[in-house]
DNA sequence: TTGAAAGCGATACCAC
DNA sequence: GTGGTATCGCTTTCAA
């Protein structure tokens, strides 16, 4: 392949004016860009991203780090945030932090993003004491997802009105007796969305002077397969409640199964209901409080290409993405 | 931050040594790379690996292209890939080639690709003439999974085999009207998993000597939503087939919450099967042909790491990852 | 075993 | 407008 070098002697021009012409800077004539332009494309040039990251101090990459990848939610983060950056010639350098042991996760390191990538985007990642100071250090422009990190900004959702809307929702149905499943297991504890969704159902349930019963608070990793199997005690128990607030809709969805393989009706004998809209909870028929994903990824890759374009202030600001209640069929007034 | 000279002049050396002290080359006495270490720790010196890539010509950075990323079986394969590779110090740059019109999607291009990663590996994707003629211009190692990229190694599943064992399941299990869901829409006509999945089932169909009825194959794309409005007017008919062959588990639970909905019971008046083994599969409670995602994405990835190490020959050869029947509750004999 | 110096392929400043 | 050239930070001969 050819290098700038080839282009400004094919063309008659030096290296200098290559570089400037391909640019588009300005100082160039209309004639000798358009003959660079011609012989560039001849020779197939494109210019070496790593000379330029080099002599520019600029890479053009973004890391996005991630705890899990494999989850819904983290994909689609992952690809609106993909296909954002890319509008702008800005490309993304993944991070799986997810490590075989579970409950734990690797640590961001130094030569994971030192002169490798102009910035980061957080996936729902608390950060530890020695990452952050890392982070300053390097001096990279943050943009965080879900879980704050101090002093950089931040897109989330509401998560207690997420779950208050939820909650309400089967309060206005009649509900009373109502069970919640999402507490976390302690091993992430430092995960915040769990804690200020369960914080916000208490809440709620005692704004209504409803009691909340211990043994219909389940704790449960974030999965179908889990969920289905913890809330088997509840759901077998004579006194259930009448109805479930799921943290996510993966794990309404495992409520629902576990609910079918025991024989109680949804939502005759129970209603369920979730959050986020997950991609199979519309066939699933699950009610829901649904979150735009989407628009969280292609927000915050803004938010961070406003800082590495204009060098602008990156600001501790924080972003609401709106959400929404979605009544489908898993929810009904008590029998 | 401080450069390789920072820590030749605070360890006393050249930056010759220092480099190959750091790199754990040979020809260095052990108590010069000491300090040179203890320097390099003390300095928090890590190469940049831009200067290194000019250098060396090396990027250790490996491209990743998905047509999709949100679906459950790209995301697997990205996660189990990024991790592999990691092991090796070597990086993701990833690409989610999915358009905003769909049916369509984003060319891989010169500029992603050259200089920028030192291999590639393709999900699912199949190239167009103009993407492979660039591979082979630019000389990279490729690896693909799924879809086959012409003269380079692949990684894949038996698609036949996989789609014959379900079909021989269900008419083990006494079947004889058996339909099929996952035929192709014209536009995605050239992704190949699909055709193989159908003329698998048809092939096996008449290996049995049962007929396929054309009316009871039915096209989708490849989401639950989806499937579970096409697959109605089958269910629906009065003679309707006993079980189901899905080309995948997202297709088959879109089938089963169909037949759910119209009252038809599973597995008592409807089996069904599918391929994958998703993971709402298991609290699904659906019968599947288990593939291993993850194993495929190690493999891929070791695969092109020997080439990327040994400089070793980009064989053309393919790697098939075994494939497991697993039965669940959607399946059981005709009534 | 160590060091000097020539690349690697661009950018960007400063003359002209 | 255009060209010369120092510079980015490392790797890699080649001598010593």
């Amino acid at each position: 392949m050819s290098t700038i070098n080839d282009v400004a002697r094919a063309a008659g021009v030096s290296v200098a004016t290559v570089s400037r012409a391909l640019r588009g800077l300005d100082r160039v004539s209309p004639q000798t860009r358009a003959r660079v332009e011609q012989v560039a494309t001849e020779l197939n040039f494109v210019a070496s991203p790593t000379a330029t990251s080099l002599a520019s101090g600029r890479t053009r990459v973004v890391a996005v780090v991630a705890p899990f990848l494999t989850r819904w939610f983290f994909a689609t983060l992952v690809s609106a945030i993909e296909r954002t950056l890319r509008e702008q010639d800005h490309h993304v350098l993944l991070f799986d932090l997810e490590d075989d042991s579970y409950d734990q996760r690797i640590p961001l390191t130094q030569n994971m993003l030192w002169k490798r990538v102009d910035g980061v985007i957080t996936l729902n990642l608390p950060v530890a004491d020695a990452e952050l100071e890392l982070l300053n250090r390097l001096g990279l422009p943050v943009v965080a997802i879900g879980s704050p990190v101090p002093g950089r900004p931040l897109v989330q959702i509401d998560d207690r009105a997420a779950v208050r809307m939820a909650t309400e929702h089967l309060i206005g149905l009649g509900h009373r007796r109502i069970g919640y499943i999402g507490a976390v297991p302690l091993n992430v504890a430092h995960v915040q969305t769990p804690w200020a969704r369960l914080d916000s159902y208490e809440t709620t349930m005692a704004d209504h002077d409803l009691a909340v019963r211990p043994d219909w608070v389940v704790a449960s990793d974030w999965t179908a397969d889990a969920s289905a199997a913890d809330i088997v005690p509840v759901l077998r128990s004579a006194d259930r409640p009448t109805a479930i607030v799921a943290a996510s809709d993966e794990i309404a969805i495992g409520v629902i199964q576990a609910a079918r393989r025991l024989g109680v009706r949804v939502p005759e004998d129970l209603s369920v209901v979730g959050i986020d809209d997950y991609t199979l909870s519309a066939v699933m028929d699950l009610t829901t409080v649904r979150q735009d994903v989407t628009l969280q990824g292609q927000t915050a890759a803004r938010l961070l290409l406003d800082v590495l374009d204009d060098d602008a202030e990156c600001v501790d600001r924080a972003v609401t993405i709106p959400i929404e209640l979605i009544v489908r069929g898993t929810t009904a007034p008590p029998a």
